[in-house]
RNA sequence: CGGGGCGUAGCGCAGUUUGGUUAGCGCGCACGGUUUGGGUCCGUGAGGCCGUCGGUUCAAAUCCGACCGCCCCGACCA
């Protein structure tokens, strides 16, 4: 069965590939690097995008939308930034039909058109914190993009606040960090490892970045969301300031995170098998899909009729859909919803009629052994357990791959070999060029100085020199 | 930008080495029937500027040249 995916094993970049367009998430779009995100896909991010923007509430934020067209001399006012961006950004020269005067940027992020508003805006400590989030597409020319993962244009949300003080904005900063741990741990299922970015993989502008990295079920790590404190650098080139309550001019301290539609391909990544996806049961568009089962006519009716009843019932409980294709037999209808990743299926028969139960199937227990017979009338009941139970095991599954491949080292020879299949831990006290030689040799980086600290300190795994600090290693996408 | 691969029906491919009637196959699609508890079966049918341009030739999917595009691996990045 199922040789219609490449298996993970053989060519898991293949795999990737195959199961993004096979399960309908998302489709290669005519130009280059950019793709369509299909309505099963897009669904997905909407679900990502609900749980997460209700959490941005819930930390105070309000949603507002900046222009996509941003003039080119707004990247240039902050030095690092527009270092950082040049060479990928998409430039508008004409408008009109005639030659614009200034270049306009599409967005590769917001810092600069934000910043020029909150410079309006902010006049007094009064107006602070200014907490302000958007959703919205982004532009950056890569040179090798993958679906979800790196593509030209991307969907995001970019958080932008605005603090008085820097224990403030430090304290954002971190609060995001830990509202992105939150989303992916309860509502994605996916373990991160939450920690600061080394200098080299410091985002743009930024004083200091702080990440979740997440482990692939190739060993390799993907960054899925990121905090940046960006102190007053951005205040300083856009003029943000505000008269504190001694009526003297202070800059404001600033911050930005965000979390992208390589999110999607975090979940796909993080759980997916060679039958296809898994989708986390918090986080898919389908929770539930009833297949019904007939052989003749005659049953035909009390099947639809009893599943269309639990469609019923199940509604405003659980996401259930009814697969009324006609023409396919419910073999074909198992593999093609497992391809989806539908955590639940519920199999309803002639049989079942009868006996006023079904059968439920997990996707994530494979065959038999993850099917129960389930009373209709406990349906209402069961269901929401059995989804939380699935959200849990793919959970614990992940975590348990993920801890069995980050393996703490203390030479380098281990580290280069530990980076082959999944992680290194190891004291880290080595310097940019340090770690530039390390990728050089190992395509391994530093994926963060994780939160959690063992404390205590030893020998810098690549130089030798006391640490105070563990680092993360890994390869990365 | 460097290395590799590939452009033939909606998708996946064969055919190209050695040029030769009307370009095939599988899947999918449409219609009819049959079937449906783990990817049913039969029949009928629709669907092609063989990536583009140019050249060689009596004759080009096939040989030659240029170009375009896509995918994979690397350098850059959420």
């Amino acid at each position: 069965m199922a040789d219609f995916l490449t298996p993970q094993q053989e060519d898991f970049s293949k795999w990737y590939n195959e199961i993004v367009q096979k399960a309908d998430l998302a489709d290669y779009s005519p130009v280059r690097g950019s793709m369509v995100i299909k309505p099963y896909g897009y669904t997905l991010w909407e679900r990502i995008r609900d749980e997460l923007d209700l959490r941005f509430k819930e930390t105070g934020h309000v949603n507002a939308y900046f222009p996509l067209l941003i003039p080119m001399s707004f990247l240039e006012k902050e030095t690092e930034h527009v270092e950082g961006f040049s060479p990928e950004l998409a430039v508008v020269t004409h408008g009109g039909g005639a030659e614009l005067e200034e270049p306009l940027v599409v967005r590769p992020t917001s810092e600069t058109i934000i910043g020029h508003m909150y410079a309006k805006w902010i006049q007094s400590y009064r107006d602070l914190p200014v907490l302000i989030n958007q959703w919205a597409n982004v532009v950056r020319w890569e040179m090798r993009t993958r679906l979800f993962l790196r593509t030209t244009e991307f969907l995001w949300q970019e958080g932008h606040t605005a603090h008085a003080t820097q224990q403030e904005a430090v304290e954002e900063t971190l609060r995001m960090l830990d509202v992105y741990t939150d989303f992916a741990v309860k509502e994605a299922a996916i373990p991160v490892i939450q920690g600061r970015k080394s200098e080299s993989e410091k985002f743009a502008g930024a004083i200091a970045s702080y990440t979740i990295e997440a482990m692939m079920k190739d060993g390799k790590a993907l960054q899925s969301g990121t905090s940046h404190f960006l102190g007053q650098n951005f205040a300083r080139a856009f003029d943000i300031q505000f008269l504190d309550e001694n009526n003297e001019k202070q800059y404001a301290w600033t911050t930005s995170w965000g979390v992208s539609t390589r999110m999607v391909g975090a979940v796909v990544m993080c759980h997916g098998d060679d039958q296809g996806l898994v989708l986390p049961p918090h986080l898919a568009p389908i929770q539930v899909v009833i297949v019904p089962i007939w052989r003749k006519d005659a049953e035909r009716a009390a099947v639809i009729e009893a599943a269309q009843k639990i469609k019923t019932q199940l509604k405003g409980i659980v996401r259930a859909e009814l697969d009324q294709r006609e023409g396919l037999s419910p073999g074909w209808k198992f593999n093609d919803w497992e391809m989806r990743g539908v955590p639940l299926r519920i199999e309803i028969g002639p049989r079942d009629v009868a006996n006023q139960s079904v059968m439920v199937a997990r996707r994530d227990i494979p065959g038999r052994e993850g099917k129960v017979q389930i009373a209709m009338a406990e349906l209402t009941a069961c269901l929401p357990a059995l989804l939380e139970s699935v959200q849990a095991a793919i959970y614990a599954r992940a975590l348990a791959f993920r801890d069995s491949h980050i393996i703490d080292v203390t030479t380098y020879g281990e580290l280069k070999e530990a980076v082959e299949t999944g992680f290194a831990r190891a004291w880290w006290a080595g310097g940019t060029a340090d770690e530039a030689a390390i990728k050089e040799e190992c395509k391994a980086t530093v994926r963060c100085i994780p939160t959690d600290q063992p404390g205590g300190s030893g020998a810098c795994v690549y130089t030798g020199k006391p640490a105070a600090e563990v680092a993360i290693f890994g390869r990365s996408y």
